[in-house]
RNA sequence: GGGCUCUUAGCUCAGCUGGAUAGAGCACCUCCCUUCUAAGGAGGCGGUCGAAGGUUCGAAUCCUUCAGGGCUCACCA
């Protein structure tokens, strides 16, 4: 159960103190912990103390303990004004005042929640997006983005410094296929002159690529050559592994063409960011990078944690830890993928010497491949190789089944989040509350409203899971959605709009229980920050953010702000209300979503 | 076959260190817009938490076995 927490001395720790100080003076006994949870809406009371464990210290009857203690603390604890017991379970009603002074505390930050970050603390890297240059961005890149963008933000509002990075795969096999069909077929097409997104230009000669390498084989397959010797020999692909070699080689040419085309591509992600909202402080090219590593397998060679085989290939053994053994060099002494991930490990830690820790957001296929790369950095002796995280997400998956880029059933990332603005226009229309708004602020409007609706629909759910996602059925905007969220941030807004006197004094005022839940509920913000941060986990954030509008909105339905019965209580609730938008706009800073002044 | 992972209401998901009668939204049914924005609120219907054992005062949660789905076990990246 989550917990009454905030500032320092909290009223968990207090009554933790207290309960074993009323145990050891009532029983004669030590209680090693005390175990709490939120008192369940049945019952009267706040918080919750559960008697139950303690018959392991003290034998007796739990109703009489609970009773026994219950007397003690209201007797000598500031804070508890009443309590009941129900079975093992020590019900305590916390005093009304705890919960003012609470308020009154934190009602005017705007960074409530937010811990400043230690100055010469480790600083955390965190990798995502990490895109191949041959196509454009789709549904499973979004999952990704949003991830990563919304754990470095947690991170960064947990108290630490974060970089974010990405490895871009620009280099390969499947560049050459896209360059190769552009030469072929391209007819010296260009952004310019097509008026495509440089991604969306070079992805169609891919996609261009692997039609035209089909159709090679069958007529191979037909002149009577097998499947498999189709595959290999077909014309087009052997132009392309050419291509490769030559790019190896640094041909001028084939060098030139590379960068241009990288740089359309370049070009098109760029806007795809920017209209998603994510950036990043650095980028790794796998072209700098591919060589990396090779130096650090001598390194593990001559430490004993690699060996060589006859054929002078490099291995790691990881049969101690379950596992089997792993190849680092190949015989030919070229890198794999993970002699390449070693060393591009190693060297963002020589780029950020601060850097005690990373994190790499990419998707659960590569569990095993993030299992053995930090061993491996373990085993060579880094002290960060101790902190190291695999955010690892479940796939994104469609009603027709999985995305293949190749039979073009995937779900492009632009056009998703054009459909997404769209739907939201349609719907923020027929409701017609924008009428003072210019257009291009209803366009603003309708993309936050858009995209919040898509964010949250992927980064509510635990990361770990798959997503089933139906594009036809798009993203709802009603219920536990971003719109729904955001539609409470703007009510809000237009409370304080028309709040033109000063709210900012502190009140007395005697607590609704709906307005008490909204201000329990607030003060679980920065636990909840916190929780996140450890297990990297967004949705945690926004499902707290829903549950905070939930018992708002169960207020504000029932009760009129401006309608109060005193001065007092009016100014109250409009600070309340203040505070709840305050919290709304930084928890859904932290998932990367917008919040708008009207919807 | 080995390893990892997922399975909670018709659907989409919460459920944090084990705790009281397992919670939301969508869908379906009832109500509530002359009051600060109805993208809202109040209520109803709906679950043997994949199955079976075990540990415990107490299990959706921990352990074991099994079933079903996914991923992975390349001198690919």
């Amino acid at each position: 159960m989550r917990l009454i927490k905030h500032g320092a001395m909290t009223i968990q720790e207090t009554l933790t103190v207290k309960v074993k100080e009323a145990f050891k003076s009532i029983f004669n006994a030590v209680l090693p912990s005390v175990e709490f949870q939120a008192t369940r809406k049945e019952f009267e009371g706040d918080i919750t103390v559960v008697v139950f464990p303690m018959l392991r210290v003290v034998k007796g009857n739990p109703v009489q303990i609970g009773e026994a203690l219950g007397e003690y603390l209201v007797a000598n604890v500031e804070e508890v004004d009443a309590f009941n017991v129900v079975k093992g379970f020590l019900n305590i009603v916390v005093s009304e005042k705890y919960y003012l002074n609470f308020f009154n505390t934190v009602k005017a930050k705007t960074d409530y929640g937010f811990v400043e970050p230690t100055p010469g603390a480790d600083a955390v890297m965190i990798e995502y997006s990490s895109p191949n240059t041959n196509k454009p961005l789709h549904l499973g890149h979004v999952r990704n983005v949003l991830l990563g963008y919304s754990v470095a933000e947690i991170i960064k509002a947990s108290g630490k410094k974060v970089y974010k990075t990405q490895v871009i795969n620009d280099r390969g096999i499947h560049i050459c296929k896209s360059m190769l069909a552009w030469k072929k077929f391209g007819n010296d097409e260009t952004p310019i002159s097509t008026g495509l997104k440089g991604d969306k230009l070079v992805g169609n000669y891919y996609v261009k690529f692997d039609q035209e390498y089909k159709k090679e084989i069958k007529e191979l397959v037909a002149k009577g050559l097998t499947e498999e010797a189709a595959k290999n020999e077909a014309p087009l692909l052997v132009e392309a592994k050419e291509m490769l070699r030559k790019w190896e080689a640094g041909d001028r040419e084939v060098m030139q063409l590379w960068e241009t085309m990288n740089q359309w591509v370049y070009d098109g992600f760029e806007v795809t960011y920017k209209n998603i909202g994510v950036d990043f402080d650095s980028y790794y090219y796998e072209s700098n990078t591919y060589l990396l590593g090779k130096d650090n397998i001598v390194e593990g060679l001559e430490k004993g944690v690699f060996y060589k085989k006859e054929d002078g290939s490099v291995w790691c053994d990881l049969s101690d830890e379950g596992l089997d053994e792993k190849l680092v060099l190949r015989s030919d002494g070229t890198a794999v993928y993970m002699t390449q991930d070693i060393g591009t490990a190693i060297q963002r830690i020589k780029d950020k010497p601060d850097v005690g820790g990373m994190i790499y957001t990419v998707g659960n296929e590569q569990d095993y491949h993030f299992k053995v790369l930090f061993l491996i950095l373990k085993k060579l002796g880094y002290a960060w190789a101790e902190n190291l995280y695999h955010l690892s997400y479940g796939m994104v998956d469609l009603p027709s089944g999985k995305m293949k880029s190749r039979e073009g059933t995937v779900v492009d990332a632009d056009d998703l989040m054009e459909e997404m603005i769209v739907t939201s226009k349609e719907i923020s229309e027929e409701l017609g509350k924008l009428d003072g708004y210019n257009e291009a602020q209803k366009e603003e409007v309708y993309k936050t409203i858009g995209l919040g609706a898509l964010k949250y629909f992927i980064l509510k759910v635990d990361p770990k899971k798959r997503i089933l996602f139906d594009p036809a059925a798009s993203v709802d905007f009603q219920g536990n959605t971003g719109p729904f969220i955001q539609y409470t941030y703007a009510r809000i807004q237009a409370i304080l709009r028309k709040a033109d006197f000063d709210y900012s004094k502190d009140v007395t005022v005697s607590l609704h229980e709906k307005e008490k839940e909204v201000i329990k509920q607030l003060m679980l913000f920065p636990e909840t920050i916190q929780l996140a941060s450890v297990n990297h986990s967004p949705a945690l954030i926004a499902n707290y953010t829903y549950d905070l509008v939930k018992s708002y909105n169960s207020f504000f339905q029932n009760v009129s702000i401006f309608g109060a019965d005193t001065e007092e209580e009016k100014i109250f609730r409009v600070q309340l209300s203040n505070l709840v938008a305050n919290v709304i706009k930084s928890a859904f800073g932290l998932l990367g979503i917008n919040v708008p002044e009207r919807m």
